[in-house]
DNA sequence: ATTGTAATCAAACAGCCGTTTATAAACGGC
DNA sequence: GCCGTTTATAAACGGCTGTTTGATTACAAT
């Protein structure tokens, strides 16, 4: 130890820092979103200077890109995906229960995820695609698939993916709308046991929806 | 030089000024949401003093308010609650026509009002609960009688709420989610027929779902 | 005609923003 | 020891932010 521990020692560890700054815009990121979080708020969260966010990253936006890669890489090594039962019922259930989970608990599990994704669908930027490309689509495709095996191949490709997508839409409401949902008066599930409450109550709808195929009632007039 | 009618003459209409004001601060607010709407932005947009808008309205966050308010208001007026039907089934069905038509057409009705929206519901203030409160609530508790009508009164009231937004979920996942639906390779329906049929699709999900008491399947363990 | 008050404005204020620059320290290779 | 390179920093740059100020205008009441 040539250099013996001063008390404003430079730490040379471009790796760690560079790790410290993730960490931290995804914090301050995840907080305000992209344009209201600053770098100064990031490199004081950081214990860094300004100066090496864009020595490191290039940019602000440099910095967000590889905060949300990141972000995704850590959520999906500690949250994978169902593997696909035998049952298509069965099946079924397993996806709505992982999809609940995911988006109800990612929040205590990576809570930065959560919001960037929000900040996402309101503003894409080009990273969204991708996102989608590599994250999203994937999980999609399999409800798709486990859509069809319930209905016995009797939809076409349309109705299917519209009943994939009701089917996701009543998973991620109560995350996206949870501060409305909140406020009117309903609790959003937050341990395991609610969220089974919420999976068997969206399952069920899923299941009667699915099983026959609409019988075409479309009323008349008003 | 008493500079009788000057160029730039002075326009003494402060409702007119105050309207011009909240017209243009919706536009900015609802391309890029709260914080990034700038008031000398706005301002400009307006053909005012930035001076103006703290006179009227006191701050930026108090003009912010009244934006929201008032394109609530005005969306209501155009986009009026249905009327109850008295069969239950028949008014589910014009409840989620009308749900999705507010969705998915009021971005062409009053697209400052989408967004604004979702910027509340990433980051909300204080008008979300005046909102929720308001408008939110008196329509969905509409929803919540006609799903215990559907269902004869079989449900409690938490099953009866946590199936009403599934419902919501339903119709609002298209709206909110729709940069990633669109992104999945669903086009999500702008025109009327195209609700209708997804109205269809929801109208039938929701029915067979409520139809029956949920069968308590709960599988037993994986 | 004068006064009082509300409305409007240009300009200044204080502060934060992302980025750049010049400088300095720590390192590996010679 | 000297070198070039990488890493780290403080300070400055130019620009934008919401808000305030103080002067000026218009108009209604006196």
């Amino acid at each position: 130890m040539r250099k013996a521990l001063l008390s404003t020692a430079r730490e040379r560890d471009p790796d760690a820092r560079k790790e410290r700054i993730v960490n931290a815009a995804g914090e301050v990121f995840a907080k305000t979103g992209f344009a209201e979080g600053s770098v100064r708020e990031i490199s004081r969260q950081a214990h860094v200077n300004v100066a090496s966010i864009n020595y490191y990253f290039g940019s602000k936006e440099g910095l967000y890109r590889e905060v949300l890669l990141t972000a995704h890489r850590q959520l999906l090594d500690q949250e994978p995906p169902p593997s696909p039962a035998a049952d298509p019922e069965l099946a079924l259930r397993e996806w709505i229960e992982f999809c609940l989970r995911f988006v109800l608990l990612k929040r205590s599990a990576h809570p930065v995820l959560g919001r960037l994704m929000a900040h996402e669908m309101r503003q894409p930027t080009a990273a969204l695609a991708e996102l989608v490309k590599l994250v999203i689509k994937p999980i999609f495709s399999n409800l798709v698939g486990i859509v069809n095996a319930v209905t016995n191949g009797t939809l076409d490709k349309p109705a299917r993916e519209m009943s994939a997508h009701q089917i996701v839409a009543m998973c991620v409401h109560f995350d996206h709308s949870r501060e409305v949902i909140g406020r009117l008066g309903f609790a959003v599930p937050e341990a395991e046991v609610g969220i089974q409450r919420l999976a068997d109550s969206i399952t069920n709808m899923a299941l009667r929806g699915l099983k026959l195929p609409t019988p075409k009632k479309t009323r008349s007039t008003k």
